[in-house]
DNA sequence: ATAAAAAATGTTGCATACAAGATGGAAAGC
DNA sequence: GCTTTCCATCTTGTATGCAACATTTTTTAT
């Protein structure tokens, strides 16, 4: 079900980016994780160009970064980064509630549907599946206003803020998010997008609160801690 | 000056983008306009290898897209696509003024000689400089703010805006959009950011309201116009 | 003269080859 | 034993070659 990659690598250019980018909402890519050309291509079965070539976009997309000559990493946001990152999330998010006029039955139907799904995922424990569906709750929310192009931006945002939280061991409780999911539907369906995008806001200032940025599981420092351990 | 671009091509591989985006914000490529990969490697001394880096990373910033076998384009966005850039970034603007505190002197003076660049441009009937520096303003606004990350979408989402004006026959007047950045900066200034964020509202509503939906300087419309002609 | 067919041309799609540099380990020197 | 140097290896960087398809032009048949 997953080996088949090859066969479809070749009708679908995308294919290897998005399998990337759903393996890094699914916290099965690690930041920091490197993706050789090489190693890539055989897992699709083509030719390091057509790797290269996804690569590139999703290096446009803030997900990957090159350092010359030694390979393709995940990105590893620096404090500020992330901060920036997670910064332009909320003002995106907040000003999609804002500018909106309202949101239509369906719409919640739809989003509700999702909260139930990630309800199923927390439930039965599957981290993978959980992590993405928390995540992909608010690409799912630009869909479903209807905007492929805020979509698309808040899939890339939001895959590297959940980097960010795999880098800064978040430490949000998936039924805490899940819940402001519901605070959200809930105030889109009163029709009341101020306070629905307040919640947003708050929501996200969850998100960053609970990242610590003290504790960066970051090589360098994983060996200075551990340089310090042994020499004492 | 500028044919000395084969000599950095290789240094920076970025300078092709950065070229193409820059000559779309300043109105010198046009949408639909063909980029073929041979012709660009032979204006910039490389090959086509890395030529097409740069459009696949293009292709992410959905600046152009491909069509099979035919060549690249610079987007021309249908009238829906349109609209939906148009209010994605008018969700990213107002919210990015929404969710920030206020503005410090700096980022003021920085603005406010922005907009001088503007006057001048615009009095100097340099309609390149004038094009790039009105949509590059909201680009620098979200630099002063300090936010990278904002100001690489919004150069993304206000080189798309370009195009579409370009493509629409936008009839915004330059005069009246340097106005309104001005009153912008201004609501900043007084730390109104509410206002400022109202302003900006306005702003990309004129923007949107300027474009001409039917008058579509589309090929195929062209040339449904031209049959009808001949045929009279 | 017109329309259909066929060849010629041009362009991207993809793979491969080789160059250039980074890395890690072995060997050599102290 | 420790450091340094050098070499083998691995990885990306870039160019190039050829195949596949789209388009245009020419030819041919009616």
């Amino acid at each position: 079900m997953r080996d088949n990659a090859e066969k479809d690598a070749h009708k679908n250019p995308h294919l290897i980016e998005d399998r990337i980018v759903h393996a890094a909402l699914s916290g099965r890519i690690a930041p920091g994780e490197r993706l050789g050309e090489k190693e890539l291509s055989e897992i699709f079965g083509v030719s390091r160009t057509l790797v290269r070539e996804a690569m590139m976009r999703l290096q446009a997309r803030g997900i990957v970064e090159v350092s010359a000559r030694r390979g393709w990493f995940v990105i590893e946001p620096s404090v500020e980064e992330a901060r920036h990152t997670i910064d332009a999330r909320r003002a995106l998010e907040v000003g999609m509630l804002v500018t909106i006029d309202r949101a239509s039955p369906a719409m919640i139907r739809a989003l509700r549907a999702h909260v139930r799904a990630e309800q199923k995922a927390i439930a039965s424990g599957d981290r993978a599946e959980r992590s993405y569906l928390l995540g992909h709750f608010h690409v799912c929310l630009a869909e479903t206003l209807g905007n492929p192009v805020l979509a698309s931006l808040l899939q890339d945002l939001t895959t590297r803020t959940v980097l960010i939280a795999a880098l800064y061991q978040s430490s949000h409780d998936a039924h805490e998010s899940c819940g402001e999911h519901v605070e959200i539907i809930d105030a889109l369906e009163q029709g009341n997008m101020t306070e629905a995008a307040r919640l947003m806001d708050v929501h996200l200032r969850h998100v960053e609160k609970a990242l610590n940025y003290r504790n960066v599981s970051n090589r360098l420092d994983h060996l200075k801690a551990a340089l310090q351990g042994t020499t004492d």
